[in-house]
DNA sequence: CGTTAACTTGAATTAAGTCAACTGTCGTGG
DNA sequence: CCACGACAGTTGACTTAATTCAAGTTAACG
């Protein structure tokens, strides 16, 4: 992970505003509305590791510029789930005061933009194009969570990985023919968390894929998928 | 269940459609677009027990105007997972063509209006009122989801249970001081394939929770929590 | 009031968790 | 640039919660 030994800048305000809106829609917007928008938001700076300091008060919108992050719910006894992982270009909802709490926390440095999502909306109601660009993204998280739903509530550990696996690959894996690369930003741990097993249960089953040569692994995060296919039958998927 | 003897009559389109208008947005829409949503939606009758005969080509927006209804995500080997139960008012989104297969089940006799979501929001495009009215729905499900995955990711079979009740008892139930009458539409079997448990595991849990005084049954599917406070506490919330 | 299917309870089995020891990777400092 | 230390990851042995299989009960409907 050499990006972590060299000193990164935050991106300026302006550049992440403007990276978020190119990414959003693919259409013209009042420029009155993009001044409210861009008072309305702000530029944060997540160091890998540590947690994004959100409004609990009111439900946030974040936009990840660059970096990653890992979307924690909290049970009662320090039980952690992680409900979703986000990447860079990526806009995702926080809710505060759930049944359950939620936490924002980097995988990598990260540059994000943070709006309060009722005034967002508020300010948005005269553009179509964002909201519906807006409903598409949180229909992609929606389906995402079911997903991640059937997984865990009728899938076994190697299952479990190998959806992760492949539904990492689909993100963020450089893929060629039936092959991917995988470089991935997360723990084994955080592995774990998101797939509701322990980090020895996410190590066991990763051997198994190991010695059944679906997947090759170099050092800590680099993950070869050797036969996506065969991968996704794994996964029961259909 | 006395209304399954009753023979109960469908709802016209045009009521059905109007109750769909009332409870999405409480503002005015123009005729126009009223016209056109009325001509793109489709009103089904779904018989206690038959499943919702749904585009495979495109994702379907649901709107349950009586009844309720489950939606089962398929994965291989014929396990089914239960995503989320609709209740009468209630807007859902209906993915086709995803990673697991999804069918949407009646639990009762349901009256629905089915839209193709895709066409759906191009119509509504110049309705904000409508798109915001949506993306509310969308976030309350993907709260919901959430939570859920935190469930069966991270909680045992009895928190799972205590879980689901003190849910139900929010949506559906009639409460009265810290007490709530509940009367399930589903079966043992859908709230274990909710829960990610088995039919048996989930009657032993509700047997414990019995004999701790928590909740007391009559008949199938009326249950009484006796302590809505003290179940949230079981259920692993803060 | 009898039949059927839904539900409950019990005993045996198993997949994943827990606890513990070991190994490899990666970054730092000599 | 290499060696060391610390921590992430792996592997093994044992335990446990939930499943599976099996045998009753009970509720609901005709």
């Amino acid at each position: 992970m050499s990006n972590r030994r060299v000193p990164v800048q935050a991106a300026s305000h302006k550049n992440l505003f403007d990276a978020f809106l190119r990414g959003l829609a693919d259409i013209r917007i009042a420029d009155d509305i993009i001044f409210r928008l861009s008072r309305l938001s702000q530029a944060v700076w997540i160091n890998h590791g540590s947690i994004a300091l959100l409004n609990p008060e009111s439900d946030s919108l974040v936009y990840i510029g660059s970096g990653a992050t890992k979307l924690i719910a909290s049970a009662s006894r320090g039980r952690e789930q992680i409900v979703a992982f986000h990447f860079a270009g990526e806009v995702m909802t926080v809710p505060a005061g759930a049944l359950h709490s939620y936490t924002l926390c980097a995988l990598a440095d990260t540059d994000a933009l943070v709006f309060p999502t009722g005034e967002f909306l508020d300010i948005v109601r005269a553009e179509p194009g964002v909201l519906i660009a807006l409903l598409q993204r949180s229909f992609t998280a929606l389906h995402r969570c079911r997903d991640k739903a059937v997984a865990l509530g009728r899938k076994n550990a190697q299952e479990r990985l190998a959806s992760f696996l492949v539904g990492m690959a689909d993100r963020i894996g450089s893929a060629k023919a039936d092959q991917c690369w995988l470089d991935l930003p997360m723990s084994r741990r955080d592995i774990g968390d998101s797939l509701g097993l322990t980090i020895e249960t996410v190590s066991r089953q990763l051997s198994e894929l190991r010695s059944a040569g679906l997947v090759e692994t170099v050092g800590r995060s680099r993950v070869l998928l050797c036969d996506v296919t065969a991968l996704g039958k794994r996964a029961g998927h259909y």
